[in-house]
DNA sequence: TACTAAGCTCTTTTT
DNA sequence: GAGCTTAGTA
């Protein structure tokens, strides 16, 4: 078939894919098989066929994945590919919202509830009606209000299902309904949507008003969407609506990669399309140029066992390369030696760059160990997901600052700052505050400008008041200053720089580089000329709500990556070590007991694997931490899933049994002063184990003594040196080798 | 009202 | 181990 030059870089089957570009499309597209390359030089093809890229909607998974299309399909058409709507649900249906807000009710200027805000809420809800937190666990109801809003049922539709109603009410937790409901008005009111509402009111808006969908669907005669497989219904719906005009719809995705289930994502959706779209064409792009023989042929001898799956057949001409290989460790201290040590032997084996490697985890709160090691071998490296930048208590107290100046009814900015930095305005006054506005019906933020009337609120008026002059002060300046003008003086006039300033403890220093680190970006923010959004403080606010650490600039230095697998999805690397292989970790001991099959589970194994081209290590400890005790762990059977042909069985075996076992839990007490901060040894009463071991006897160890750890089990002291505070001992701890610990932090005990 | 020490509970994954 | 809540004190 005769093509155009700009696509002799695709196969066969990828051009044709990227040719046909009328009608409805779906794309199957295995790992590996170049489905980005696919869609960039399909929207370039509909550029060069004369379309306007005003005219073409994009979703893509993750921001990242949208600028880097954006910039690929720039160097093939030129700035024109600046036009796409390109991003994700979440960011092109928040655009269009603030666009037409007002006709759902809302402020062009509307908030947008992150996760911490949306339970901070609930949080607040159930102490108004009383009812008690551990029954009502705020994640949980968050949780349940999400997957109603994500399958398109509102407050509204909630009470009119029996079977939802039934179960909340065997669960005893018989006032969910009543909860939505309160949740739901009270987002309204305060002008804020969480990250569902973007979806849900989207949805909303077409329904509700046709010239608005219909405005829209003659806008985007081209829509495609990427990681189709993790639509929920409501996207679903949404997009399906959007394309009922031109029915140019293009969907990309892999059934085997559908790993965001409990985000309400449907892979009914990718199975149904063809149902939708009778005259559907189908590409099945089945050709692996990403990883080698072995690592192709290694995942497709696992993701045969789940049964749930399209038919598809992917191969590779790569060579066979190196066999996939097993260690195992006795400790996930251990596991984190035993990686950076792997990492650093083969950096300088085959002269690879850090950015090369990969180190990815079921958990976030596995990276722990490996950041330690990677640190002591002078590996640099970037931990994505965990506590982003954006999380970080100083940064969301700026930002709530921000958020309340842009609309002040955003009741969850406004109680995280009335008193901070303090203001004597303490938690009673707030208390009242929450009662005046649920009796008057107004936002917290009216009673605060009418404090004055309310005599109950005694002595605190002054300081409501104060605090009211402060905000309206910043809320002047919106439509004159420019987004960094107003975010630096609220961050002075507020005191929050100057309180930082003057904390000179590490962690006070880092808060306050932090703040001024924010601060550069919203400079940067405003300065920035090569997008043509609007520079308002609304503006940067919205952006950042749905930003993630995963969309963040490099800073240009090599670093290894380590994150969860499920946010590597999409990205390859040269060696891949999946870490924390253990039954109970991975699978999640969570997925074994609600969905014994494992068919999530397993395609989350796949994905693992097939972001290695080169290169992959599967690791996993014989013993972990859990709660400050150690537990023995068993191999995951995912291990055993692997056809062994492709197995490197010269390492570690795959045995199921621990190498040591522990001894049983026992009871430690607390009292070791967890604050944050600080380690106090201190004598406890619970502690029943011989002699109790403080500070001021350290001399009590000696060389040869035995001595219990809390956390590290019994061990032998080899050696001793240093006086006072920093006197240390080389302790020999039974199945985990030699450790040093300064005495005076050590959670010790003098075994009998 | 603010601060500190002790006590309790928790762990999937993300926009 | 850590964040958060509660109780007790200043």
């Amino acid at each position: 078939m005769n093509h155009p030059p700009y696509l002799d870089k695709l196969n066969e089957v990828q051009r044709q894919a990227a040719m046909q570009i009328n009608g409805p499309v779906m794309i199957i597209a295995g790992a590996g098989s170049g489905k980005t390359r696919v869609l960039t030089y399909r929207i370039a093809h509909i550029i060069k066929q004369g379309n306007d890229a005003f005219n073409i909607l994009a979703l893509t998974f993750t921001n990242k994945a949208a600028r880097e299309m954006k910039d690929r399909i720039e160097t093939v058409v030129g700035p024109e590919a600046r036009n796409i709507w390109m991003g994700t649900f979440h960011s092109v249906f928040a655009k269009i919202l603030r666009i037409e807000a007002e006709k759902i009710g809302y402020p062009r200027d509307f908030t947008i509830y992150d996760t911490d805000d949306a339970k901070s809420l609930i949080k607040t809800i159930l102490k108004e009606m009383n009812l008690d937190e551990k029954l009502y666990k705020p994640g949980l109801v968050y949780n349940r209000i999400s997957n109603c809003k994500n399958s398109l049922i509102t407050h509204k539709e909630y009470i009119k299902i029996p079977e939802l109603l039934e179960a909340d009410a065997s669960t005893g937790r018989p006032l969910i309904s009543k909860i939505f409901a309160t949740y739901s008005s009270r987002c309204y009111k305060a002008g804020a949507m969480d990250f569902d509402d973007l979806l849900l009111n989207t949805h909303k808006l077409f329904k509700e008003h046709i010239d608005v969908l219909y405005k829209y669907q003659h806008k985007f005669k081209f829509i495609m969407v990427d990681e189709y497989q993790d639509t929920n219904l409501c996207q679903y719906m949404i997009v399906k609506s959007l394309a009922s005009m031109y029915e140019n719809i293009c969907v990309v995705g892999d059934d085997s990669q559908s790993i965001y289930s409990f985000r309400g994502a449907n892979i009914q959706n990718i199975l149904n399309f063809e149902k939708d779209y009778p005259d559907l064409k189908v590409f099945k792009l089945e050709h692996n140029y990403r990883s080698t023989a072995n690592i192709v042929n290694a995942s497709t001898s696992i993701i045969a066992n789940n049964k749930e799956r399209l038919d598809k057949n992917i191969y590779t001409d790569n060579p066979d390369g190196e066999k996939i290989r097993i260690f195992r460790s006795p400790s996930d201290n251990e596991e984190g030696k035993a990686i950076a040590q792997s990492i650093f032997e083969e950096k300088h084996k085959n002269q690879l760059s850090n950015s090369d490697f990969a180190i990815l985890y079921r958990t976030n709160a596995q990276s722990r160990a490996f950041e330690e090691s990677l640190r002591k071998h002078n590996i640099k490296y970037k931990v994505y997901g965990g506590i982003s930048f954006y999380q970080r208590k100083e940064i969301k107290d700026l930002l709530a600052y921000l958020r309340l100046v842009v609309n002040p009814n955003d009741e969850e900015a406004l109680k995280r700052i009335i008193n901070y930095p303090a203001r004597k305005i303490g938690g009673t006054t707030i208390d009242k505050l929450v009662v005046l506005a649920s009796e008057n019906d107004v936002t917290m933020m009216e009673i605060v400008k009418n404090a004055h009337m309310f005599s109950i609120l005694g002595s605190a008026v002054a300081h409501l008041r104060d605090f009211n002059i402060m905000i309206s002060s910043f809320q002047s300046m919106l439509t004159a200053k420019n987004a960094y003008e107003i975010a630096e003086y609220v961050a002075k006039q507020s005191t929050l720089l100057k309180t930082l300033y003057e904390d000179k403890t590490v962690e006070g220093v880092s808060k306050y580089e932090n703040i001024v680190e924010l601060l550069n970006s919203i400079k940067e923010f405003t300065e920035d000329d090569t997008s043509e959004s609007e520079k308002s403080l609304a503006a940067f606010l919205q952006e950042i709500a749905l930003y993630t650490d995963a969309d963040k600039d490099d800073d240009g230095e090599e670093k290894v990556t380590l994150m969860t697998i499920h946010s590597s999805k999409g990205l390859e690397f040269k060696h891949v070590y999946v870490v924390g292989m253990e039954e109970n970790l991975f699978p999640s001991q969570l997925s074994l007991s609600s969905r014994p099959e494992l068919e999530e589970e397993r395609r989350l194994f796949y994905v693992a694997i097939t972001r290695a081209e080169e290169q992959l290590t599967l690791s996993y400890a014989t013993s972990r931490f859990k709660y400050g005790n150690l537990i023995p762990c068993e191999p995951s059977r995912f291990l055993e899933e692997i056809d062994p042909r492709y197995l490197d069985m010269s390492a570690a075996m795959v045995k199921r049994e621990p190498l040591f076992k522990p001894k049983e839990n026992q009871n430690y007490g607390t009292g070791y002063g967890m604050n944050v901060g600080k380690t106090v040894a201190k004598p406890q009463a619970s502690i029943k184990v011989s002699e109790n071991f403080s500070p001021s006897d350290s001399n009590l160890i000696r060389e040869e003594q035995v001595v219990e750890h809390q956390r590290f089990g019994i061990g032998k002291v080899l050696k001793l040196e240093g006086e006072g505070d920093n006197r240390k001992a080389l302790i020999e701890f039974e199945g985990l080798g030699q450790k040093t610990l300064v005495l005076k932090f050590a959670k010790l005990m003098i075994h009998p």
